[in-house]
RNA sequence: GGCGACGUAGCCAAGUGGUCUAAGGCGGGGGUCUGCAAAACCCCUAUUCGGCGGUUCGAAUCCGCCCGUCGCCUCCA
């Protein structure tokens, strides 16, 4: 397939001759709950990964959890519990609502805090070659002796702000060096090492997860668009140090940035959804069918509506695999899955996967009122519905609710009201119903209800 | 200030030199079904692609300028 690479900002063909493809994608910090816009990057980075299994790769999954860092260390303060129960209540409930978004899992999920070893190795590594320097305790990596570097964000060392920060207490020879260890702080988590007691800084672990976990080149290193700079420019300063200028990975993906009004929805800003709260208001395949109906690349704007719209868009698709299949004509499907590959081949272009989808249920739903045999065609959108992550999971929102023997009550009276030909007390029952949230649904097989 | 992305129907969103009088979805209009509805299905719904110039036989697609929006420039998926 051909997949935009964001350091040599072209397309480009994906090839893999032994049929396998290493795939690291940055997961999250996890200091607080995670919100929709990580929900996004995994479902991007889900569907890439559901579509070359589909075309017969085999690809090993790596996504890491960085549970060690200052935002980690505030957090678990705040809440006056440790940094690893902070790491572990976070990493559990987001584990939990991928699940529930059908995001597959990853192959392997590494935490920072341990792989230390590693990270020392790589530090240790960095310090031989003269590309990081020891500084009370501190360990820090020489930018400016990195001739390349800036080259995955495209700007040069003199194009960048000189606003570099130097945090009090830091002692960087430069102020564009940035920490790969931190000397130990009171109170705060700390590991042995060859500087002293101290943690890894914020981008060493993912040089050192990638590389234990995948070896030296990946095929794809995925993450959002937020962390071209400085996190993932830092990881291939660092990791291609370190390799003798192996490059770190085939590809570089970024996904676009989930917006909410004008802004990138972003924990820091403070204006987010979280996950929870959108699977609390939208079915899993609305979310994804939402996400996906834009280019992976560029920036989506949440909002209730547009979501909603995807949910109205379901019930079309839901009803054409619902349909039952006649005896006349087979309705073929050689092109539908042509034009799937196809649109996929294209840098993952999921709208226009979504638009053969849509067509592929006009085309069924046409067919079955001509009794033509549609059974084919259903399965071909199950199995490519399966490749974004789609379930097409029917809707039930009605069983549980405690109102629910009630609401089958006014149904059963209203049934009978409907024998007697008293349509107006039964059409105000079910107006009434309507004002409640809970609409009708008359039907040959007897009365439908759901909730609104 | 530097770098980059984007601006397509009421809304979301593909398309990046001729097949575009522009895919698909939502919404809207009409119809089928229904006691009436709802749901579902079917049909219709941009001669036009932010503005102005230019290149070209031909531009939504390439170039220039302008207007507007967003992202990054060491917290971020």
């Amino acid at each position: 397939m051909n997949l935009y690479d964001t350091l040599t900002a072209k397309t480009k063909e994906l090839t893999a001759t032994d049929g396998s493809i290493k795939m690291y994608v940055c997961g999250i910090t996890p200091y607080a709950s995670a919100h929709i816009g990580h929900a996004m990057r995994s479902i991007i980075f889900d569907v890439l990964r559901r579509y070359l299994e589909y075309k017969g790769f085999s690809v090993k999954y790596v996504e890491n959890f960085t549970d060690i860092d200052d935002k980690m260390i505030a957090g678990a303060a705040d809440m006056g519990i440790t940094v690893q129960d902070l790491a572990e209540k976070n990493i559990v409930a987001y584990l939990d609502e991928m699940d529930a978004l059908n995001v597959k899992r990853a192959d392997i999920y590494p935490r920072a805090t341990e792989e230390i070893p590693k990270i020392q190795e790589i530090i240790s590594g960095l310090i031989d070659k003269d590309y990081a320097y020891a500084v009370q305790g501190d360990v820090y990596y020489k930018v400016r002796k990195k001739e390349d570097y800036g080259k995955l964000g495209h700007r040069t060392l003199d194009t960048m702000r000189v606003g570099a920060r130097i945090e009090p207490g830091e002692l960087k020879n430069d102020p564009l060096d940035f920490a790969l260890w931190k000397a130990e702080k009171p109170g705060e988590p700390s590991w042995d090492s060859p500087w002293g007691k101290g943690r890894p800084g914020w981008h060493i672990e993912c040089s050192a997860m990638s590389l234990a976990y995948l070896g030296e080149t990946l095929d794809i290193h995925g993450g959002g668009q937020d962390l071209v700079f400085p996190h993932h420019e830092n990881e291939i300063a660092q990791t291609e140090a370190f390799n003798n200028g192996k490059p770190m990975a085939q590809f570089w993906v970024h996904n676009g940035l989930l917006r909410l009004g004008e802004d990138k929805m972003s924990k820091s800003l403070g204006n987010f959804i979280t996950v929870k709260e959108a699977l609390s208001k939208f079915s899993t395949d609305a979310l994804r069918l939402f996400f996906l109906s834009s280019h992976y690349r560029s920036p989506l704007n949440y909002t209730n509506d547009n979501v909603l719209a995807q949910e109205r868009a379901l019930e079309r698709i839901r009803t054409a695999l619902a349909g039952s299949s006649g005896s006349g004509t087979l309705l073929t499907t050689a092109t539908y899955k042509k034009r799937f590959d196809e649109a996929m081949e294209e840098d993952l272009n999921t709208p226009r996967a979504l638009a053969v989808i849509f067509d592929l249920c006009r085309d069924i739903n046409r067919a079955r009122d001509e009794g033509g045999n549609i059974a084919e065609a259903q399965e071909v959108l199950l199995t490519i519905g399966s490749v974004l992550g789609l379930a097409f999971a029917a809707s039930d929102n009605s069983q549980n609710i405690e109102a629910a023997p009630f609401i089958d009550l006014l149904i059963n009276i209203r049934r009978e009201l409907r024998g007697a030909k008293q349509f107006a007390v039964a059409d105000s029952i079910r107006d009434n119903l309507t004002e409640l949230g809970v609409s009708l649904e008359d039907s040959p097989e007897g009365t439908k209800w759901r909730k609104r």
